[in-house]
DNA sequence: TCCATGTATCTCGAAAATCGAGACTATCGA
DNA sequence: TCGATAGTCTCGATTTTCGAGATACATGGA
């Protein structure tokens, strides 16, 4: 079978997935560099990302959930969840609906902190969007939408495939 | 000063800003499943990807450069190769030009174990590439390019404004 | 050549994070 | 009300990480 090398599609589809790859490392050295500047581990910067996630949406995470999220057993994260509270980055709120909940929020000299750093990336993310039209910004979209759905098909493929791990919710 | 809000372009805005948060949790979340799959901690993943990385660039990192990616100390990382080599997933070579360096080489094991994993990945992720035109993945790739572009230059920013170690945990 | 200095990795004891089984409390259905 | 279940926490054991030396090789100057 024929199969036509080093032509522009094959290029272009190379780099396209070399971006990715690249786009998450650097996304993670972001992470890290505010972790190391707040004293925080990885599995503490991962549950900041989430809580504010969740909260962002409208839909407080709680603990157990948490602790699917970033595979944690229940005693980890309680510990987890004392360390953020400790530090002041994030506050426990019973749930008043489902009292055996408790509800993790965002607290405020965390967030005032994450504010501090994350603005100016914020900025020069604007002026990339910028250099770009609507047409440009939905063609984006559409294109990492898609991804992230391959990419969560997949991960529950594998799931399915071993039972080992928790199914999807 | 008037601000429109609600215009199309607002909303791509934070269409495709909230697309790469997703798409990077995703994209964790499937490195999670590889690694519970295998038995990996969180670190071990990362540690595995940087090496491949670097081999594909056809320049194989050493335990001190993947101390830095990984905010590591020298006896963490010596305790890191160590169990990825006793578990099958890299190997150690001593550098034959300066022989106090070890380059870190993926190894068989582990090597097939990633591409049996990886492959329908690799399947999907073409399936949603042939639904963009030559155009639209040029679009794309800049697109990537340029926000991976500002990630570091935000992360070299953070790193220079705060000179020295980072404080301790 | 020889020595001093610097770089790369490893060793080892102490500290921290995580695990996992069990306890405790609250909710829900019969 | 009672039993079953869900959500969180406690606590001892295990794993991972830290960080200060130790070791080995490299490099440059006297």
């Amino acid at each position: 079978m024929y199969r036509p090398r080093d032509t522009r599609r094959d290029q272009l589809v190379a780099e396209v997935t070399n971006d990715l790859r690249k786009y998450a490392a650097d996304a993670q050295q972001v992470g890290h560099a505010f972790a190391n500047l707040h004293g925080l581990g990885p599995t503490d910067l991962h549950a900041l990302i989430a809580v504010m996630d969740a909260e962002l949406l409208g839909d407080p995470t709680t603990p157990g959930r948490l602790g699917e999220q970033l595979n944690l057993s229940s005693g980890s994260v309680t510990a987890l969840i004392d360390r953020l509270e400790r530090a002041g980055h994030i506050r426990r709120d019973r749930d008043t609906a489902d009292r055996r909940k408790i509800l993790l929020h965002y607290a405020e000299p965390g967030a005032a902190l994450a504010m501090e750093f994350f603005q100016p990336l914020g900025r020069r993310t604007d002026t990339v969007m910028a250099d770009f039209t609507d047409d440009e910004l939905e063609t984006v979209h559409r294109f990492i939408a898609a991804m992230s759905t391959s990419l969560r098909q997949h991960r529950d493929a594998v799931r399915a495939a071993r039972p080992g791990t928790a199914p999807p919710r």
